[in-house]
Order: structure tokens, then C-alpha cells, then sequence
DNA sequence: CACTTATTAGGACGTTCATCCTAGAAACCG
DNA sequence: CGGTTTCTAGGATGAACGTCCTAATAAGTG
């Protein structure tokens, strides 16, 4: 039980110094320290610094499927739903703005590394995509659903990469509003 | 003489390198091994790594500065200028499906690792920003110049994080269309 | 041609890193 | 309570890295 909890510690500090770090910048020394046990404790549960990857892309691939699923389940409509997906940016904007976004960040970091674990953290992006596809469904455009998910996945991956170079406030507030226009302009499109 | 060039071809190696495997996976063996000479004579050019990027950054705002001054001397409408930087993507599609903007992961690295550098890499960003709202004001759009200026540059961003995740050629080309039919919109909005 | 400076090579140094190993402590179980 | 598994600590190891040093060679200059 003990056991579960280090673990689970030890992967929540990973997933911590992996965003703000980057992988390769966080030593395994680093990850011991934050959770406070020793480099050996550590090899015990991780035997390898591409398991603790691999750990913490699954955790957060869980995270997220528990966010989507919780939006879905909110009982709102889709359009409201593609709405909190779009404010991402605007509550996790502090972090944003100093460390990116944690999904686009880690998957060009593993693109240069030409990391195994690659294919996984794509699969956060794939995760935004079906969800968002799914809602464009709902929201009455089938036949075009996949490219608005994918278009409103690269604007606020576009966001972020900005937000974290130039620090704005305002910069991130003024997109988010057009994303939702466009959004509801893509809406009233199939409503009317 | 033949230390300049010495010089230029590290400069020039070390630019590709950090491009594709990133400032810090790329090691000074690496660099060494590229330009074909010891790592004895790479210390006498460059003291300290940080030095090599400074340099490389250097480099990058030149011959940005050059890419831009030659569009904009090339007797062309501000519109048809603005279409080539989002065409930017199209002829670059190869290297950013497999390791994403060079701007852009340059800077997210950056910020992660808290380096000095980080104010000099973001310059490359400011120099297409301030290039772009020059043309937006040129196009009649003095007001929001440089919004639209920053939205062209986030777009541009996010669709070069997909393509490299998803290394998707018709995503890219159906964004630069979007993008392009965004920008005769504003132009049109300017004119009428 | 002598002499000074610029350039190159290659090894040494100290540190950090991921990984591995061993042994002690704690928890569990018959 | 005795024995076995689970967990933890901390040092050892070898490789890679950035940095530094020294000496040899080439280029340039009087």
C-alpha cells in the first residue's frame, strides 16, 4: 500500500519536473530529492528513466480521459463543452506562460530525442483530437469534424508556444475570445 | 581567413543540430565530429557552450533579417509578402514534420532549461512579429496590426507542433489555405 | 629567414548522470 | 514469534559531458 503511494509519488514528481524541466533536463537525482527518498529506493520502482516516462505519460493520459469524460458527463452542450477546452488556456495560463503547454512541449522534446516513448505522448494530442472531433459531431458538422478538431488543437498549441515566449496576458485572453467566436460561428454554420 | 570559416562552419553545424536533436541533447563531440575537427580547436572558437548558441542565435536573426528584407524589397504587395511567410510552412514541411519550428522549439527549450539565452532566441520571434505588423499596417490595418500580426505567428506555431506530432502533409496544406483565406479576408476588410 | 601570432590536436580533470549492487529495516504471514 | 517478502538507503561504477591545458603546426610579418 506503502509501496503504491511512493510510486504514484514518484511518478507526480516526474510529471511535475518533466513539464517545467523537460525530460531530459531532470535528473533522476532531482525526482528522488522532490519526493524525498533515496536514488536506490528510487531504482527499485523505476528500473529505467524511460519507465518513469512511460509512467508519467500514462498518468497523464488517464488525467486527461478523466477531464474529457468529466466534460462530457457535464450534461452542456458540446459547443459549451469545445468551450472549456478552449479555456485551458485561461486557467492553467500561469504555467503556460512559463513552462508551455505539457502535451506540445513534451512531444517536440521526444520528436528531437527521437525518444521510443514518442508514439505514447502523441497519443495526449490523439486524445484531445477524437474528443474534440466528437464534439464537432455532436455540435451538427460530421462531415468536417476531424479538421475543426485539428484546427482548434494547432490554434491553441499556437497560443501557448506565444504565451510562453512573450509572457502576455492580454495576448492569450484576445485568442481565446476568437476561438470561441469562431466556434460559434462554426455552430450557427450548422445550425443554420 | 580559414579561421572564419572555421568558425562559420561550426556555427552552421551547431545551428542544424540543436535544430534537430535540441540545444541540450547536442554535445560538443557531436558538433566537433560534424565540422570534422578536434574538440581542442572547437575550444579555442568557442569557450562555453552558451557561447556556441549565442552565436547560432546570431545567426538565425541574420539571415531571418535577410529572408525578410528580401521579400520586402522584392516590389511585391504586402499580401502576397505575408502569404510567403505563411508559405513558410509549405516549403520547409519536410524538416517540420520531422523536428517542428526551429523558432518555436528552440524558444520552449529554452524557457525550460531558464537559460540566459532565452530573451536572444525569443528576438527571432519578435523579428517576424514586428516584420508581419509592418505589412498589416502596409495593408490598411494600422489599427490591429499587431494582433493580427501575433495571431498569424500562434497559427503558424500550433500548425507546425501537429505536423510534427502527426507529420500530416495535407493538415499543413489545408491550414496554409485557411490561413491565406483569413488573410484576404482582413486585406479585403482594409480595402472595402 | 627569424619571430610572433593564429590555429589545431588531443589528452586530462572534475562533475554529473543513469544504472547497478549490497545490505539493513519494515511489513506481512504462517 | 520466525521467516519471507517488500521496501529503503547509500555507496560503487562506468560512461559522457563541458571545460581546461599543453604542445605542435601553420600563417603572417618584420
Amino acid at each position: 500500500m506503502s509501496g503504491k503511494t511512493t510510486r504514484d509519488d514518484i511518478v507526480a514528481a516526474a510529471d511535475e519536473l518533466f513539464y517545467k524541466k523537460g525530460f531530459e533536463h531532470t535528473s533522476f537525482s532531482q525526482i528522488a530529492e522532490a519526493v524525498r527518498i533515496s536514488r536506490g529506493n528510487f531504482y527499485y520502482h523505476f528500473k529505467t528513466k524511460d519507465e518513469i516516462l512511460e509512467a508519467v505519460i500514462a498518468r497523464r493520459l488517464a488525467k486527461t480521459r478523466e477531464l474529457l469524460a468529466r466534460w462530457e458527463s457535464d450534461g452542456e452542450t458540446p459547443e459549451a463543452r469545445i468551450r472549456s477546452f478552449i479555456h485551458i488556456l485561461i486557467v492553467n495560463r500561469a504555467d503556460i506562460k512559463r513552462y508551455g503547454c505539457p502535451v506540445g512541449s513534451l512531444c517536440t522534446e521526444l520528436a528531437k530525442l527521437n525518444h521510443v516513448a514518442q508514439a505514447d505522448a502523441n497519443k495526449l494530442f490523439t486524445l484531445f483530437r477524437t474528443w474534440l472531433r466528437r464534439q464537432f459531431t455532436l455540435l451538427g458538422r460530421k462531415a468536417d469534424a476531424d479538421l475543426l478538431a485539428m484546427h482548434l488543437l494547432a490554434r491553441s498549441q499556437g497560443v501557448s508556444t506565444l504565451a510562453n515566449a512573450f509572457h502576455g496576458d492580454k495576448f492569450i485572453r484576445r485568442e481565446v475570445e476568437e476561438m470561441c467566436n469562431w466556434l460559434s460561428d462554426r455552430a450557427q454554420e450548422a445550425a443554420g
